[in-house]
DNA sequence: AACCGGTGTTAAGGCATACTTAAGAATAGT
DNA sequence: ACTATTCTTAAGTATGCCTTAACACCGGTT
């Protein structure tokens, strides 16, 4: 967990980044503006802890700036003034949080563990087969990179079998997972909807397993 | 972008609401914290403005049992309190920030939207897609250039929509962000402003996924 | 090789879903 | 309270998915 710290008040950078490692944050430090900004461009970090005044270049221009350039690094705001506007522009020139100086430094920490926290845990779960890829929260199918439009029966049909590659799914628990309990289908409408699969994407995908069902191969090495 | 206010003080709470029906959400508000409690595990919302001092249950009893079950709701903490105590163990617990009553309104809108904007993957404060700008501060849109006046319902849609290019939003999941749990619609009223939209902007801005609901292609080139 | 059950392919009709339009409520602004 | 905007309702129209069904194909069995 990487942290940088940029303000030119020694005594209170130095804190800082004493605290910080304490916590076991690994922390850089920078006094200059425009040396702090080349590194958010170049380097990785997981939170910008960021004083708004600066010498060569001021802290509101960074902040701007990494919005602009949609750099996703979190951004913890000091500032020594104390007026709601600044407040209210911080935050809407895209800071995460801010800390009027003087401030707690359990209090600071505190913040920080938030952000932390919150920056964390934003994990998509994602059906992944060969080029297949199916996002079960966004409804989305990409193959091969492109978006692939499927219907609904389709969509549902192709992450039952993707949900359990190697596994035989039978017709019959097929037409379940399609129809419910409810309504029978006295007809080959699975069939045709395995078929557009196919040719949606390749025929090789779904395998037929003569007089049961269909599966969906392992992937290679396995 | 859908938001529960927990407030047993009625002026406050109706203001609150008031005020961020105003700006574009749409507001659920409760006065009692068990009452609370269930909706937040039942329904889904944006953001989650709660007061500590409750009745039944209290905030930060919720609060701690919100962040047990690993809810991912964001949560706006008011406290009457002052102390740095309160502050850092209302953070600590799992608050994404908190405000000291009394507030400013100007400055608890735009905490609201910091943190709303931090909760929708950090976009910067300005959605732009293809030839459409959105501000989600002034509820100002431009399309080429040109300044295109939505109304109320218009914007809530076309951002929620917007918020997440590529996701398909359940018809279901439309409906409940532009009306909240409060008034029903019983209707085609969704369909008839994603027909008012596309014809704001261009037709194939949203697509149809039929029987499903409605997504805004992700830009070319992904 | 001919048969037969099971499966694949294709096309068309029916029907549920979505779009469009307009007018009457509801809301907000003056 | 009145007016202008915005929202909802509802009815008619259009669209496209799903099923059906007819036929072609394949593999195994006689």
């Amino acid at each position: 967990m990487r942290i940088l710290v940029v303000e030119d008040d020694t005594s209170l950078g130095d804190g800082l980044c004493v605290a910080l490692k304490r916590e076991g944050f690994t922390a850089d430090w920078l006094t200059d503006g425009l040396q702090a900004m080349q590194a958010i461009e170049q380097e990785t970090f997981d939170l910008v802890i960021l004083d708004l005044g600066l010498p060569r270049m001021d802290g509101m221009s960074i902040l701007t700036k990494i919005r602009e350039k949609a750099i996703a690094v979190p951004v913890l705001v000091l500032t020594a003034r104390d007026g709601i506007d600044d407040r209210v522009g911080g935050l809407d020139a895209g800071a995460d949080d801010y800390v009027v100086k003087p401030f707690d430094l359990v209090e600071i920490m505190a913040r920080i563990r938030a952000i932390v926290r919150r920056s964390k845990g934003r994990a998509v779960s994602l059906i992944t087969h060969n080029d297949i890829e199916l996002s079960p929260d966004s409804m989305q199918v990409t193959y091969q990179g492109k978006g692939v439009t499927l219907t609904r029966r389709e969509y549902v049909l192709l992450s039952e079998l993707l949900s359990r590659p190697g596994h035989v799914f039978t017709r019959d628990a097929l037409v379940q997972s399609l129809y419910g309990w409810g309504e029978e289908v006295e007809s080959n409408a699975l069939e045709v909807h395995i078929h557009h699969l196919r040719k949606k994407f390749y025929s090789e995908l779904i395998r037929t397993i003569r007089g049961v069902g269909y599966v969906i191969e392992k992937p290679v090495g396995e």
